[in-house]
RNA sequence: GCCCAGGUAGCUCAGUUGGUAGAGCAUGCGACUGAAAAUCGCAGUGUCGGUGGUUCAAAUCCGCCCCUGGGCA
């Protein structure tokens, strides 16, 4: 494929497209060094389930950002943000090309438009509206932020508990709607118009295909090991690697709740659901990136 | 062969005293600013097993037939 040099390739696609191998590929070519844009493959306790380049993949190339984060710790969209930001800086430095590969849509908007400079909430806030919400009864975080926050909860559905807990726990910790702070621009750390804009797209069918078969090797690879030994740390339920894909249903198994089948099934079908999200997310935010 | 329980959306099932059906899940589409592999919103679809009958009107009542599960022989 002929690629204009840029210092910096951003290469997005659904899960199970083919991105790390390109990423890979890329790297070798170009003398490229590859970062990770998946907030699940960052997590060190998981590299199976999440499909993360191997061992081989790595001394191939430079990987970055792949398994540093430990399981405990809540990661974020920021966090990743600073993460990206040290590491393009090295690179930029050492004159290679970063070549960014994830499914991460939100990572990646984050990194090409930058994001809105809200304070840090307190953990004890946090906590405390977190608790609330798995608790509260349904419609009652909605009603709550109705009074404090107006806008946002004009904004919100009354289901979306997650997006509510998050204005609520802006709006006690800074006295300003979410929706204010959300209104300042953020700084770009990697204009889209100066880079490599790559995205890897198949029919869905294929998509659906790939996920399966790959699901079937994780299995082989050891993926309930890898869960069991993951499941053994006893975090929280709303720890984000206790939500990746596959984890609850091999989880569940492993406790003979749902037969090795069922669980099975299940993780493939939470993997194409997520393909379908992914798809929404490039279709509407990556139309104009190019097609591999 | 007889008795019992079932046959309703792709799946599991709900359908009060008869008024041409509905939830969950799946599926499709969409939203998305510090949990994003997350979280959420919207939208289909049905010869109600078949066939006769009763009735103004049958998923619902009656007859016969077919199929599935269980029991008895």
């Amino acid at each position: 494929m002929a690629l204009k040099s840029k210092a910096t390739v951003l290469l997005a696609g659904p899960t199970a497209s083919g991105k790390s191998a390109l990423a890979l590929q890329l790297a070798r070519t170009r003398g490229g060094i590859v970062i990770n844009a998946d907030s699940m493959q960052v997590y060190g306790e998981l590299s199976v389930l999440t499909a993360r380049p191997s061992p081989a993949d790595e001394t191939a190339a430079p990987h970055r950002l792949y398994g540093h984060v430990a399981a405990a710790e809540a990661y974020s969209v920021a966090r990743w943000l600073e993460d990206v930001a040290a590491v393009v800086a090295q690179v930029r430095e050492a004159g290679a090309v970063a070549i960014i590969v994830g499914g991460t849509g939100l990572y990646f908007k984050a990194l090409t438009e930058g994001l809105s400079a809200v304070p840090r909430v307190p953990d004890e806030v946090r906590r405390r509206w977190r608790q609330l919400a798995t608790q509260a009864p349904p419609g009652e975080l909605h009603r709550i932020l109705a009074g404090r926050d107006p806008v946002m909860a004009a904004r919100l559905a009354p289901g979306d508990t997650q997006r509510l807990t998050r204005a609520l726990e802006v709006m006690e910790a800074t006295g300003r709607s979410l929706a204010e702070w959300q209104a300042l621009p953020g700084v770009p750390l990697v204009r889209a118009e100066v880079a490599d804009c790559l995205v890897v797209r198949r029919p869905r069918s294929e998509l659906h295909d790939r996920c399966d078969r790959r699901l079937d090797a994780m299995i082989e690879a050891g993926a309930l090991d890898e869960v069991a030994r993951l499941v053994e740390l006893e975090l929280p339920d709303d720890a984000p690697v206790m939500r990746a894909l596959g984890v609850r249903p091999l989880a569940a198994h492993l406790v003979g709740r749902l037969s090795r089948d069922q669980a099975v099934a299940q993780a493939k079908l939470e993997t194409r659901q997520y393909v379908k999200r992914q798809e929404t997310w490039l279709n509407r935010n990556m139309s104009s990136w190019k097609i591999v």
